[in-house]
DNA sequence: CGCCCGACCCGAAACGTTTTGATTGACGCA
DNA sequence: TGCGTCAATCAAAACGTTTCGGGTCGGGCG
């Protein structure tokens, strides 16, 4: 309709009119000008459907995010308050698809796909085994993953060094003269909760130092009430926590006032994420930042950059988190310090995802 | 390309291959069944590009949330994680935008329907005279609000009764014996803030009780624990608070603990949202809850209701918020019980939108 | 003078649907 | 037999772009 209300309002072709604004060299110099006038004048719009239709890209990327209540939490929330300006910025719109995990996530990303609905995909909180990627890999999708996973065929991501960031935290914990360091984790299917695991463990073996115990559950401020409770009942508790989210460690740190405890001095407890809400804890958390803006930037221009035919294989990068130092640790009470070592229990797997419970150390 | 497909492979037409596949009963039995037999085989998509270019719509759904770090919190993450599925259950996609504030906002709802992107909005965090509701009016695209708006016209919208919300927290806090209960308030731009403050004073006034003292700012944790600060500061500090969202209690309560007092007893103290975090503050919030799930199912179904063709006049509704009582209130220090009554300083607007300034109560 | 080339422009096809209006037979009825 | 009716099917147009493959016209060159 458009592109011909200009042809016909100047008596010039409906593909001269396209070529004109296209920017086309084969227009004269002053047809291009008038034409471009009456766009202008008019206040042309491309109509984008027809576009895409002709062109067989649909201009939007997709972002498909947990729809359980726990887990879609304000760190999807900073990435698609980042990403979507910064794509819009590219022509691009951010569709977003909530999906209850397993088959019906599965069922999202087939949906988006297959009905020419998403150009590209944004794909957060990775597994060990993503069938996701999977899926985009064989379809050849463009995608970018915010965090590593478990393929050797090349893709796209970006991700935060867990293993040294837990690793940081770990060594202060110890510089402060704890020796017993527990984990309160989230489930090991999750890359991130390997990687920050593992950097728990590390610094402890290179201090010489028994691990603590590991629990694990989804990351939610209830189970990390739950598991720092399960840790406090314990005949011997840990004098230091890490927990792999923010959201957890609020947890923790309302079961340990409970307790009748003070973090910071009776057990010190470190998060992770930086949300907005770890300055005004009951005491500030000591956590550690992860910059989503820029990741968010760099994200998009990998997106980008394979929508506009570079491949995958060169576009990985890990970058360092911040450790962010307020009051939620400090030295290990005296009465405590290097005391026996405890031995965790070592437990076999629970039957579903979502229990919490003892990982082998 | 594909609905050729099947048509050529049976040796029908494309036409009736549409056909068939719609429903319509203008084709045979036998020739229908043969054509749902093929479309099963092959898996057959409809290519929603060319149907929405065909049909006009766009079959999305737009949200424009705000980009500001600050302002873009959790209440928006509940909603797109409850909009998201229901949308999809109607074929429907989700398009987000994020704008900061002012003229990027207009111009990304200029944006979206303009270029058909969209074909209809949800409008969360009404304000007064909104200029986005304006728009949308202006030009005919369906729409629903979260929250009202002061315009003659009519329009498509769903909101908590936030006044009745706050005249109830009042009322709770005057049965707690308090006579001095300030109001931590967003911005008055915004609807929601002017509800609940004419809650708060409509229960003072039947009361009987001059209003404490009112500020306010844009409603996060650093603006709570601002604002708690300078109440706190007072040579007549208020012995009770209402916040009007659970991140700026978050705030207050911080401002508290660090004034080396004691939220639930020397100070009582009321948010609104019921965060998941409410629950696991020191000591955890007393708040109003709004069912987010409820109203996002609500929300949607009045907009596909004026999607097929429904006069938004209709639709709207006002429901209410219940008060979920935990520890952050109680009865009014006695010492300071119904003491001396302080009349609020009437101090002119300040200029810009965010300072914290005092009300004119 | 005749040709070729470059500059400029355009018609038509294509993307995959839906819908309108027409066509084809078969059948019943007068 | 002739006509109307009904069921079943289809061709074509339309949605608004982009792009392919020409086409026309003038001017420069041999």
């Amino acid at each position: 309709m458009s592109l011909r209300r200009i042809a016909t309002s100047l008596g010039v072709s409906v593909t001269t009119v396209s070529r004109a604004l296209a920017g086309y060299p084969d227009v004269a110099s002053a047809t291009r000008t008038r034409i471009a006038a009456e766009a202008r004048r008019i206040d042309y719009r491309p109509n984008q459907v027809a576009r895409r239709l002709r062109s067989g890209r649909s201009g939007t990327i997709g972002l498909v995010v947990p729809a359980e209540p726990g887990s879609f939490d304000l760190f999807f929330l900073a990435l698609i308050g980042a990403i979507g300006p910064l794509l819009a910025r590219q022509g691009l719109d951010l569709v977003m698809m909530g999906a209850p995990g397993g088959a019906a996530e599965a069922a999202a990303y087939r949906h988006l796909v297959e009905q020419h609905r998403v150009d590209g995909l944004i794909v957060a909180r990775t597994r060990r085994h993503d069938a996701r990627i999977r899926l985009l890999l064989d379809r050849g999708i463009p995608f970018v993953t915010h965090g590593r996973t478990e393929t050797a065929r090349p893709y796209a991501h970006l991700d935060i060094d867990g293993e040294q960031a837990f690793r940081e935290a770990t060594e202060r914990l110890l510089g402060f003269g704890h020796a017993q360091i527990a984990l309160l984790n989230a489930p090991p299917v999750y890359m991130f909760a390997r990687h920050r695991a593992a950097g728990w463990r590390a610094a402890l073996a290179a201090a010489g130092t028994a691990p603590g115990p590991a629990l694990h559950a989804e990351p939610t401020e209830e189970n990390g009430d739950r598991l720092m409770s399960a840790l406090l009942a314990r005949r011997d508790p840990p004098t230091a926590v890490l927990c792999v989210t923010d959201r957890m460690a609020v947890g923790a740190l309302h079961a340990i006032a409970s307790a009748g405890l003070r973090a910071g001095r009776d057990i010190s407890l470190i998060g992770y994420d930086d949300l907005p809400i770890a300055r005004y804890t009951d005491p500030p958390l000591t956590t550690l930042e992860q910059p989503i803006e820029q990741m968010a930037r760099r994200m998009v221009e990998m997106l980008v950059a394979q929508l506009d035919g570079a491949p995958a294989a060169g576009l990985n990068e890990v970058w360092p988190a911040r450790l962010i130092a307020r009051r939620s640790d400090g030295p290990a009470p005296p009465a405590r310090t290097s005391t026996l070592r405890i031995t965790p229990r070592a437990t076999a797997k629970g039957g579903h995802e979502d229990a919490s419970i003892v990982d082998r150390a």
